[in-house]
DNA sequence: AGCTCATGGCGAG
DNA sequence: TCGCCCTGAGCTG
């Protein structure tokens, strides 16, 4: 259940876990058996991602990963174990193994079909090679609401439903404005604010975003008690008071994804 | 046991 | 815009 910090950092972990030396590859669900078998036995020799797709190279291989929306990764250290449930794909060496579940998309790619992958992103607030203009050409030119265009991975590669709803609020930017009635200051904050937040997500594994005048210490309320695990204003948070004014956040199904908003701080 | 929901994304119409 | 794909957790009965 990742938006792009968490891919990040299953980056670093499999190259960490796995990287430089021969990995036992298998797939004990035997949906990916094929893939396996190609790279068992064989080292792991790269590992990026660009917004939420993962790359794990061998050599001129490329396994690609994305997770969907439900998909995940544990990893634990010493002999794996019988699977528990449906594991798509394992990987373990001497020290220790990882299970992949539920992906949306677990393949092998050549160099020309990881490129082409590359080519139908925009660009990633958390990799270096990152050129935010090119998001802003499109973002300038759209009548797509500003909600649904930091939702499309082809403007802008890694954001997903709580980061979304979450950087809106935190510069007072109403989700449904236009991308075109944004101007080019609130676009570039808007990515600034993207590229400090999912770094910190990337060293948290969780998305947090409350400004430290608002953190359950400082306001004196009880933590928050989510699936997702960070401390956020406004996402899955319908009905309740915004953090900031008390209005009771907002909600609707927005393009087919749950929106979160609070209607008296986001009005510009 | 069955339903609903979830931090995604694709193709059909 | 809808239906569908991937899976598991947390309800309800």
């Amino acid at each position: 259940m990742p938006e792009g910090h968490i891919i990040h950092r299953l980056a670093a972990q499999n190259h960490r876990a796995f990287g430089s030396r021969p990995v036992r590859v298998s797939s004990p669900q035997g949906r990916f058996a094929d893939g396996a078998a190609l790279l068992d036995g064989r080292t792991l020799d790269g590992a990026e991602a660009h917004g939420k797709h993962l790359f794990l190279g061998f050599g001129e291989d490329w396994l690609h990963i994305h997770l969907g929306l439900y998909g995940g990764f544990t990893f634990a250290k010493g002999e794996a174990p019988e699977p528990v449930g449906l594991v798509r794909l394992r990987m373990a060496n001497e020290e220790g193994y990882a299970d992949l579940r539920g992906p949306n998309t677990c393949e092998l790619l050549g160099p020309w079909e990881k490129m082409a992958v590359h080519a139908r992103l925009g660009p990633d607030p958390l990799r270096a090679d990152a050129e935010p203009g090119a998001a802003w050409r499109r973002v300038s030119r759209s009548s797509t609401t500003v909600a649904a265009l930091l939702m499309d991975q082809k403007v802008l590669a890694g954001v997903g439903n709580v980061y979304r709803a979450e950087v809106l609020f935190r510069l007072g930017i109403n989700p449904h404005r236009a991308g075109r009635d944004l101007g080019r200051a609130e676009w570039d904050a808007i990515w600034s604010d993207l590229v400090a937040l999912m770094h910190d997500g990337v060293g948290a594994g969780r998305i947090d975003t409350v400004r430290p005048e608002h953190t359950p210490e400082a306001m004196g309320r009880p933590p928050r008690v989510d699936d997702h695990g960070g401390e956020v204003y406004v996402y899955r948070r319908a009905g309740m008071p915004c953090l900031v004014c008390g209005t009771p956040v907002r909600t609707e199904s927005h393009a087919a994804r749950n929106l979160f908003w609070c209607p008296s701080c986001q009005q510009r």
